[in-house]
DNA sequence: GACGATGTGGCATAATGCTA
DNA sequence: TAGCATTATGCCACATCGTC
């Protein structure tokens, strides 16, 4: 895996992957083949998949794709795809990411997938779509072909692209790197504030990192992970502005006290929603471009259904050009999370079990005793 | 590959809480 | 205390996983 890693680095010095195609074959293909899969066998490394697309506001009426690569445990008679790759043409990633995510998560709504992957051969971006929430905050790692460390590159692909990792043992490393990711960005948040009360307390900075998580977010860490997190990084994340309705805008958020809101969403029944949730007065506030589902269930009546038609009626949901579901136009405020969730699913819900925050923690875990 | 165990999503209904 | 609103619980179907 080494020489083919140093032979990948040397012919992308050399400029010669010039397309999509190039990328995919030489480049995908010889890392995937090293590691397991057998790419001759079109069960397995199957390339342009047919998949059924996750309609969404940026792609209305497209309603089927190709991803570009999908790997399946051919042996086993698995009819789920493991890995879902979208390649580009080197440097054509990161310059438009958003559309590539965007791209791949379409393409794993209706599939249970393992990992996805974005890749332009250079960039390597590893998604986990089972955690939940927003896609690209499933993502778990980022890796450069070109400048990270060999033996890391090797030892991550071994771990989350084997062949004999799948599905379980990759999934589980996967979703073990995402919490790990959790817990640095946790970390990093209080960090520059941690040092700067150490410099004027004298006070060990990592102890004051560890009160400052428990204070701010609840978070009991231990000082050994602290420790161990304190210098690592994150990721690049996407450096679009949020347009896509899963992202609600920042004009339509309150800036929360720390602690006392929690994000919260919920993908089901063909629809996504997200909202705040106020731990203290237990409000829920359904934001904006929420989804709500048009066909609703026989125990979505009385109440919920009288306000469902004069919501129709106010224009506060219209229904989207597909007319498979509404679209919120405006924050909703709910004095309890049921009665939002009841509303988005057209059937009894409780709140606390089906809203779940980005890391997929279900609001009953933020619930004040 | 077959089969049982386990997990998850969707749903209906029961239980609980609140208000007039 | 009745009626309504809200939440919790249990059941069913299906998918996935682990074991033999």
């Amino acid at each position: 895996m080494k020489e083919i890693i140093k032979n990948i680095r040397s012919l992308l010095a050399d400029r010669v992957f010039l397309d999509e195609q190039h990328v995919r074959f030489s480049l995908v293909g010889r890392i995937c083949k090293k590691l397991g899969w057998n790419i001759w066998n079109p069960a397995e490394f199957h390339t342009e998949y047919k998949v059924q697309k996750v309609p969404t506001q940026i792609l209305p009426k497209d309603s089927s794709g190709r991803v570009d690569v999908a790997l399946f445990l051919s042996d086993k008679n698995s009819k789920a795809a493991e890995v879902f790759m979208e390649i580009k043409s080197p440097g054509k990633l990161m310059p438009f990411l958003k559309e590539c995510e965007d791209q791949l998560h379409a393409y794993t709504g209706h599939h249970r997938i393992a990992i996805g992957i974005l890749t332009d051969g250079i960039i390597w971006r590893f998604y986990v779509p089972a955690i939940g929430g927003y896609f690209k905050d499933t993502l778990f790692a980022q890796l450069n072909l070109e400048k990270d460390d060999i033996d890391t590159l090797v030892t991550f692909f071994n771990d989350i692209l084997h062949r004999d990792n799948f599905r379980k043992k990759a999934q589980d490393k996967a979703e073990q790197m995402f919490e790990e990711l959790g817990n640095i960005e946790l970390v990093q948040k209080v960090k520059y504030q941690a040092i700067d009360i150490a410099k004027a307390t004298g006070m060990e900075m990592h102890l004051i990192a560890q009160r400052l998580l428990k204070q701010n977010d609840g978070t009991e860490m231990d000082i050994e992970l602290i420790q161990r997190l304190w210098n690592k990084s994150i990721p690049a994340v996407t450096d679009h502005t949020p347009k896509h309705p899963e992202q609600p805008s920042p004009s339509m958020r309150i800036t929360p006290a720390k602690g006392d809101y929690v994000e919260a969403f919920i993908s089901a029944r063909g629809v996504k929603a997200s909202g705040r949730f106020n731990r203290n007065t237990k409000e829920f506030i359904l934001y904006k471009g929420s989804e709500v589902v048009v066909n609703h269930t026989s125990t979505f009546t009385g109440n919920y259904l009288a306000n469902k038609k004069r919501m129709i009626e106010a224009g506060i949901l219209v229904l989207d050009p597909s007319n498979t579901k509404y679209i919120l136009t405006q924050d909703v405020s709910f004095n309890a999370p049921s009665p939002a969730s009841h509303l988005v699913l057209g059937r009894s819900s409780s709140g606390y079990v089906d809203w779940k925050d980005s890391k997929g923690i279900a609001l009953e875990e933020y619930k004040l005793k």
